[in-house]
DNA sequence: CCATGTTATATAACATGTTACAGTTTTAGG
DNA sequence: CCTAAAACTGTAACATGTTATATAACATGG
């Protein structure tokens, strides 16, 4: 069966790149799924945004995310029901809610830091490594990368090394 | 203010290939405002999928996009509601439900591809062409390329030459 | 000092992807 | 043949992105 969106080559490129992007987040999730706190693989960035640059307000929380604000407003509103970071209102400008990790949020960060974090990136690092050429071949590369050894059977083989 | 995306590397690699996909799908939605008929940008992967294969029961249609059959069977729906597409019974097999452009579907894509596609193809090449290197740097450049100049800038910019 | 514009956030409505599961047909094995 | 498994599609529930808009707080110019 042929591959449309490859065949269609630029012409579909960002539905493609959409496509990748939810298969290595979705293979990204299996790996995660030993860590004790259930967040999806698509609030990570949000978390080691934080733990990054500190406590941030939304807008500049959606800004170095590269989101739109009523997004991160809704992951903010669901990683805080869990408890994993806490919004608290600014003392000098009261439109400003500045948004950090609790506790329990450092820890799960740390915890991803040290056990998950390494080995989601040298099985990434795996596929991509080699790679060279134009973007469009290394599009296909990854995808047959993926379809032949999905991230989690990456990390042993990079481990292996 | 600090790209996280871009700082994390591998590590968020489906993250960032999802936010750019977005953006290029956003970028095209622009350039296709002047066609009379309202679809959004990422319908038309499957449109072409049927002109360039012909009528497809649902699930081959899937596996030809790389999305799951019921994304497909919902795109579906709302592509028939507005005419551009029509679904039928297989006689051969009462399981499957063959999908296939209407004349109006037909003449859409006819149109897209006379008007719409070689200006979006020649803007998306003008985006990635040059590009070489580690697939990280490429992405940054087209960040920072769509960031300099949207694709429909880059239409009369290739058109140019 | 107040009317008005700007900024920061939240909310609503929608788009479109996913997984899990239900309901038909079809197929195949004893 | 008939039953049980497999295949095909639809539906439900959710995740997470967007745009458009409302609301509250701040800033500013007369």
């Amino acid at each position: 069966m042929e591959d449309v969106l490859r065949s269609l080559g630029y012409l579909c490129l960002g539905s493609r790149l959409k496509r990748i992007g939810e298969q290595l987040q979705a293979d990204t999730q299996r790996m995660l799924e030993g860590l004790e706190v259930r967040v999806q693989s698509s609030q990570y960035p949000l978390l080691a945004a934080l733990d990054r640059l500190g406590p941030l307000p939304v807008g500049e929380l959606a800004q170095s995310l590269g989101v739109t604000q009523p997004g991160v407003t809704r992951s903010v509103s669901l990683l805080a029901d869990i408890g994993l970071v806490e919004v608290i209102q600014a003392n000098d400008d009261q439109r400003r809610r500045v948004v950090s990790l609790t506790s329990g949020g450092q820890q799960l960060v740390d915890a991803a830091k040290r056990d998950a974090w390494p080995r989601i990136e040298r099985a990434v690092a795996d596929l991509c490594s080699g790679l060279s050429g134009p973007l469009l071949e290394q599009l296909a590369a990854i995808e047959d990368g993926l379809a032949a050894a999905p991230l989690a059977r990456r990390v042993e083989k990079a481990a292996a090394r």
